[in-house]
RNA sequence: GGAGGAGUGGCCGAGCGGCUGAAGGCGACGGUUUUGAAAACCGUUUGACGGGCAACUGUCACGGGGGUUCGAAUCCCUCCUCCUCCGCCA
């Protein structure tokens, strides 16, 4: 969410967003109905301030003991005068309730239409993202790590998990439709290891290790950017009026919502494993084969919550993305990183970095994580504030990224180090996870 | 799920139709005192939204929403949350 003065004051800026982020905001409307707004609330104010000084008067008036009924009967009125002054007000109120009812009635249906058009603003992108119309025209970077050439004809990640036992899609399906998998064996401690890893790295960094609900209310969809817009991407379940997160940024991010918080704490450094749902609505005939496009699977986010300042969030949006860096390096993948093109931003991005990593399947470079910062837009939504030196209340800044994601980043791992008998050599860094053993094979 | 109790400012806690955005205490911050500290004393200390260049100012908020009333923290309805007991389950 943006300020509304600042959008008053920069129509153009937010048009120009809505158009380059390919999203639906109204902003004429929005600003015809925020003028509205604001006469009704300055005429329903008004005439709230009459009800209130009327109704005292009314007060001074019943009660006998007061210095201003004192005064009157010195002044020569009678108790019928004052009870008469009373009625009359009484009179003049019931008139001033009956203008404010419709009054009251239209404010609230303005005030509706008003927060409703305001969480449809999206965030202008920064200066320095690539004007783009999709993820094809995101710009490249760096790529780090060799691409390995193989002296035998490489399997896939899903041949490879089905010879050695240890990925079952066909029957992932049978229990829960497609897009889904069952991890087995080999297959399911390397998932867990590869998330031990990472939650490790991030707990050495300064993070602090959460567990977080992963069902939560539609307010905090709301509050971090996921709702209303994108709301069919996430499994509801309706009739608690709850939705099924799609990564733990979300409950990691509201965790402090409607807070002040002290400044001393700042930033604070969260991460969490938790499992993400995703309805991959729109998705369909997309990334079909194998662990790449799931409904289900787990992952360590990052989420750091920041002061207001724009250096700072850049600064800490580096930090980010060199852990994640760090984790895919650790696991001996090649990748690139990507600025990630305006088409192909959400709403609430200021810049966001992706780094893919390279799948031999794929024949590509294949997204693995994704950083991102949002300066104030989330803590807006999320009242998320602190108070600067001058005692000032203001919005945090906030940022996350992946650590890692499984089992999408087990693609890359299992067919980057696979061996020609099909069996798996496991990374150093995992190995300690794996019981010390080196090798994943049948 | 059933029965009962409770939700007030950073915290504790009073108020139970108008004088209460809210007593009192604690905490925090500033000051006086002190060689320094403690103690004592004095003062400051909620947020949201709106108007104004600003100083400043208006409205709203006592778990959420709705209602009664000229007027609600106080009365009524409803929802939520927490506590206790019972049931059920891990």
């Amino acid at each position: 969410m943006l300020d509304i003065k600042f959008i008053r004051d920069n129509p153009d800026a937010v048009r120009k967003a809505a158009t380059d982020k390919h999203v639906s905001c109204d902003v004429d409307r929005l600003i015809e109905v925020d003028a509205k707004r604001r006469s009704v609330q300055q005429e329903l104010e008004s005439l709230r301030t009459q009800s209130r000084e009327g109704g005292q008067q009314i007060a001074l008036c019943r009660n006998k003991k007061s210095d201003w009924y004192k005064r009157a009967i010195e002044d020569g009125k009678t108790d019928e005068n004052i009870k008469a002054e009373a009625d009359r007000v009484q009179q003049e109120l019931n008139d001033v309730k009956a203008r404010m009812k419709p009054l009251d009635e239209q404010s609230r249906e303005i005030e509706e239409t008003f927060a409703a058009l305001m969480l449809t603003v999206p965030q202008p992108p920064a200066p320095e993202v690539p004007l783009g119309k999709d993820d094809t025209q995101n710009v490249e970077l760096r790529r780090v790590g060799e691409i390995r050439q193989f002296d035998f004809e490489p399997r896939d990640h899903v041949t490879l998990g089905q010879e050695l036992g240890i990925i079952d899609i066909e029957r992932g399906v049978k229990l829960a439709g497609s897009r889904n998998y069952v991890l087995k064996g080999d297959g399911a401690l390397l998932h867990q290891a590869v998330l031990r890893m990472a939650l490790d790295l991030m707990v050495q960094r300064g993070f602090t290790p959460m567990h977080v609900p992963v069902l939560v209310r539609e307010n905090v969809m709301t509050g971090t950017g996921y709702f209303p817009t994108g709301r069919d991407q996430a499994y509801l379940c309706e009739r608690d009026e709850m939705a099924l997160v799609g990564t733990a940024e979300v409950p990691l991010t509201a965790y402090r919502s409607d807070e002040i918080i002290p400044a001393d704490e700042l930033p604070i450094k969260y991460c969490a494993q938790s499992t993400c749902f995703r309805r991959e609505a729109g998705a369909a005939g997309k990334d079909t084969a194998g662990l790449y496009r799931i409904h289900l699977f787990d992952k360590v986010e990052q989420v750091i919550i920041c002061r207001n300042d724009e250096e700072l969030s850049k600064r800490f949006h580096q930090e980010i993305l060199q852990n994640a860096e760090d984790v895919v390096q650790a696991l001996e993948l090649p990748y690139r990183v990507v600025n990630v093109c305006t088409g192909d931003l959400g709403q609430g991005q200021v810049q966001k970095f992706d780094i893919e990593t390279w799948m031999p399947s794929r024949n590509s470079y294949g997204e693995t994580h994704s950083a991102s910062r949002f300066y104030e837009f989330q803590a807006r939504r999320l009242m998320l504030r602190y108070r600067d030196d001058n005692k000032k209340i203001r919005y945090c800044h906030t940022l996350n990224n992946t650590v890692i994601a499984s089992p999408r980043i087990l693609i890359p791992v299992l067919e980057l180090h696979q061996n020609a008998d099909g069996s798996i050599t496991i990374p150093m860094a995992l190995r300690s996870y794996m019981d010390g053993r080196e090798r994943i094979e049948k």
